[in-house]
DNA sequence: GTGAAAGCGCTAACAC
DNA sequence: GTGTTAGCGCTTTCAC
């Protein structure tokens, strides 16, 4: 309505700005980028005027023309289990950190929710857009192949995930399997035999906890371990952990979680079964998010360094936009003890 | 590295592919825009061209030319207690659902989190960019003011927060003090007295809270509210309400904490200290997380519903996009009575 | 239905 | 130090 009373003349770009400090164009674009020399006093006119028009250089047309946008694509795969993935407090407190690192480096977020069933293109599409400087995935869901594919012809991306033997993109995670065989071997030495794990094993982190829980019980005579599926969203959770309680009840004396979430889920589910924790059953989730010390009892986990995790994401995709090809990076997972096992 | 063996020739813009379809610049854009008349059998040859070479316009420049960019910003100022109040599960999660409702609509979304204390100028910076077509705030912080006066000049700009009598900007956001009243009432009506509120009355939607809170004892003759200031980080959190139960013990048996996530954290503070809950302590929340049906007892709390929160801010920015002048939009909340009152 | 041409707002190489 | 010029990759009149 009243914009333009305040100002005498509307600046809209870098010309009108350059007309009204009677400079050309290209002088107001080097005072204003704070680079090469200007002379110390038409920078600070031109710095007065700007600031008194509220005018900021045009990012596209900056982007456009300096074929760098200083926006890092970061995306999130969805896969069958689609609503929930991304509501995990996991990944939004990882997105958090993301954002933390990157603007310390001057570079912008754009944020992707896709669903790579409606969508195979969803990758490149992002890559494609000219929209972003390199993309950081978080999370493979299934999409593994997918990301490998893309890694081949494309090198500023970093993804958040497992690390598999000879895989071709660059990823940062926890090793998963040594973080589940933790985790089996604490619920052993607690004393638990019969134990299960609980979570979608076709997610590739999962299965690879799963894998490692299993290695811990084999190696140290164990019968084998029971797989109790279930979504990520906690009302259906909830109710697919109910069922395998009811339907193994009794079987079972060591529960692994897939995640903390899952595990805070099921301590309610055991206690409104009547099941004791952890004297009947044993219990250890995956993250160490804040609730694991909120539950009651305290909840025993594998703790996941989110915040190194955001760090070396951000680090490796800088070093990879700098023409550097990197390795992975996987993190050590720590055992940390309180009361469910 | 071996990117250019599949194809035989690299096609980085609409001007490539236009050679090789044998057509101008214009009719690729056309085609490729999938509007306005083209020759269908052109259209599909120039499709089929851009699958193969994996082509996709430039954004940057299609943006810059058509001037709008398909991207809604959204910002989260952090104020004084800088470090957390972005990891907020509630935040979070209506980062979540903005991210669907974006997409959804065509969007993209650029999420920028700064710190008003060290940038004044965050919000014009923002929007002056160039970068994104409309800004979606989350939470006015301290920051109230900054908000009013960029409201004035630019219109397609929609708020997560408080409402207050005459505001100028657009907001959507529950009635904090209805939600404070409610809480309060049910506090009493479960026979708490000597009443207090946990959190940090500074932040704007939190001193609504509590005002509501108050304005409910005085309406049934209780004693006023004290308030037990905290931050938001479960650390930082958790040692003040220790403190604060310390001092006070006994001559509080009502709390209504700001949030579920301080509530949670209270609870566990409560149990530490012998306090029965709710017999000895009552206790009430804001949000309705799923943190509160897990908490032992499950909480009472007074929910907000983030998805209709996320869906009308979209809305309400896409109409202000379209030219409308839109009203503020304040939710009703709702009291979930579990079992801490 | 398609081509030619102008230009979105900016930057950088090249003059001077 | 500063002006001039030529685009970055796209869309969109205006012709034909």
């Amino acid at each position: 309505m009243n914009d333009d009373k305040t100002t005498r003349t509307t600046v809209r770009n870098i010309t009108d700005l350059a007309r009204l400090a009677g400079v050309s164009a290209g002088t107001v674009s080097r005072a204003l980028a704070g680079k090469s020399l200007v002379n110390a006093k038409t920078r600070e006119r031109i710095e007065a005027l700007a600031r008194e028009h509220g005018f900021r250089p045009n990012q596209m047309a900056s982007g456009l023309r300096r074929q760098k946008t200083s926006v890092v694509g970061v995306i999130i795969p969805l896969g069958h289990d689609v609503r929930q993935q991304i509501s995990d407090s996991f990944f939004m407190t990882l997105l958090g950190h993301l954002a933390d690192e990157l603007t310390h480096e001057g570079y912008d977020l754009m944020l992707r929710r896709v669903v790579p069933d409606n969508d195979p293109d969803w990758l490149d599409r992002f890559i494609g857009s000219g929209m972003i400087d390199g993309v950081i995935v978080i999370g493979q869901s299934d999409q593994f192949d997918r990301i490998e594919d893309v890694a081949d012809g494309y090198n500023p991306m970093v993804v958040w995930g497992n690390h598999t033997e000879g895989q071709r993109h660059c990823v940062v995670g926890t090793d998963n399997r040594l973080g589940g065989r933790l985790a089996a071997e604490r619920l052993i030495a607690a004393g638990a035999r019969r134990l299960a794990f609980l979570g979608d094993t076709t997610a590739i982190e999962f299965a690879a906890r799963f894998a490692g829980a299993q290695d811990a019980a084999r190696r140290l005579g164990i019968g084998p371990i029971m797989a109790l599926p279930t979504h990520l969203s906690p009302e259906r959770a909830s109710a697919e952990i109910a069922a395998h309680l009811a339907a193994h009840a009794g079987a079972i004396d060591g529960i692994f979680a897939a995640t903390d979430t899952l595990a805070a889920l099921c301590l309610t589910e055991l206690r409104g079964h009547g099941f004791a924790v952890p004297e009947a059953v044993k219990l250890v989730g995956f993250d160490d998010l804040p609730i694991a010390r909120q539950t009651v009892p305290p909840l025993t986990t594998v703790r996941q360094d989110i915040a190194a995790g955001a760090r070396a994401l951000v680090d490796l995709l800088l070093r990879r936009l700098a023409g550097e090809t990197t390795e992975s990076l996987v993190l050590p997972p720590e055992l940390v003890v309180r009361k469910t096992a």
